[in-house]
DNA sequence: GTTAGCATGTAAGGAGTTACATGATTTT
DNA sequence: AAAATCATGTAACTCCTTACATGCTAAC
């Protein structure tokens, strides 16, 4: 519940600087070469989104000479950021939601570049949220497709042709990882351990 | 150039409506079916749009009470919607664009359903630039892939692997549909006839 | 010494989402 | 007559995009 503000942006910078400190262009780099492939942010997101989350004490200027009192006149090139206290626990509040925000198709994909980072029950959760989420895709293309009367253009149905193999590729993707975490860590009770994991998914192919 | 305003919405509206007069409910199912498998839209989005196209005179009211002169006093459950010539005109517009905004994956998509309004040549010219950059989004995560340093988590593989495998399959499939769009209608020269297809796309596996 | 790429920002605004609110019509 | 579903709408908001603007630093 409660949720107050998603953002995918949001979740990858603090992602990313959990990993490492960094300034703002190595970031979106970084950023664009972690989810490339289904999505990129420019430099007018990311530097709104970087002095939010400054103001909002997630974050902080870590530039070395900027730790030192004075801040070296003139001179500000490059500005170092790294998580704070603060920044970590939103991150951990962001990587356990497992409700809408992390099927969609961005949630989905930001999250789960950092399940290395998420408790193996969460990371069920949201695998298999994810996977309802697209068979009710799934469901409502196929409605569409069985309702003859709706003019059948050839174009159109190559789209949903192909728009549904796409779909179906990815259940399957799922079900594989989601084999793959249940034997990996099937969790034995309501306990909440550590969470590290038995090596994550490729293994089982 | 000029580009004022994309809005998938407003295309898919038009685009629909152009098949065939409808109310706003039915219209949303058919969008849902339609585009359902990368793209979903709801009430408050489609409502205010139908609102605003009205308003641009790009689409009228076609109830049949409606049309005849008296409004039908205190009735006014279902409206329907037709395309105005205007709004013709604009679906047009709309689907003869080639730049940025139909390469990208939700303008794309809307746009190859309604292929069967476009001409040949913009087809190829769609289809190619959507091709390009997908490839410049394969490039973008083998380069992050390549440098090393850059953490290697395994799930952050994994999704790299699999969103590089999603993109690469697409590429394939294009290059089936840019194959199969030039052996149906080369264009001998630069001049612009009707554009009515050779079968459309399915018949080239 | 000027092109190219690194590095940081801001202002304005577009496109759609969420949550809410209401009434008509069909089914049970 | 209650429940489901059809049908239409609005207000406030969020997240991100586009276009613009600037200065440093390395290469040629």
């Amino acid at each position: 519940m409660s949720s107050q503000r998603s953002g995918v942006l949001e979740l990858a910078v603090l992602g990313l600087l959990h990993e490492t400190p960094m300034h703002g262009y190595e970031l979106r780099k970084r950023l664009n070469s972690l989810l490339g492939a289904f999505r990129a942010f420019g430099y007018g997101s990311l530097y709104p989104c970087l002095k939010e989350l400054l103001a909002r004490g997630l974050i902080a200027d870590d530039t070395p000479a900027a730790t030192a009192a004075k801040p070296l006149a003139g001179r500000r090139s490059k500005i170092v950021y790294r998580l704070t206290a603060d920044g970590k626990e939103r991150l951990q509040d962001l990587l356990s939601q497992t409700g809408p925000a992390a099927w969609e198709d961005d949630g989905f994909g930001v999250r789960f570049a950092f399940f290395g980072q998420t408790r193996a029950d969460i990371r069920l959760r949201i695998l298999e949220g994810r996977r309802s989420r697209l068979e009710e895709r799934v469901e409502a293309v196929r409605a569409g497709l069985s309702r003859t009367r709706e003019r059948v253009d050839s174009y159109t149905l190559e789209l949903q042709r192909h728009g549904l193999e796409s779909v179906e590729r990815e259940v399957r993707w799922l079900n594989e990882l989601i084999a793959s975490e249940r034997m990996s860590g099937p969790e034995p009770d309501g306990s909440a351990g550590d969470h590290t994991d038995g090596g994550g998914p490729g293994s089982a192919g």
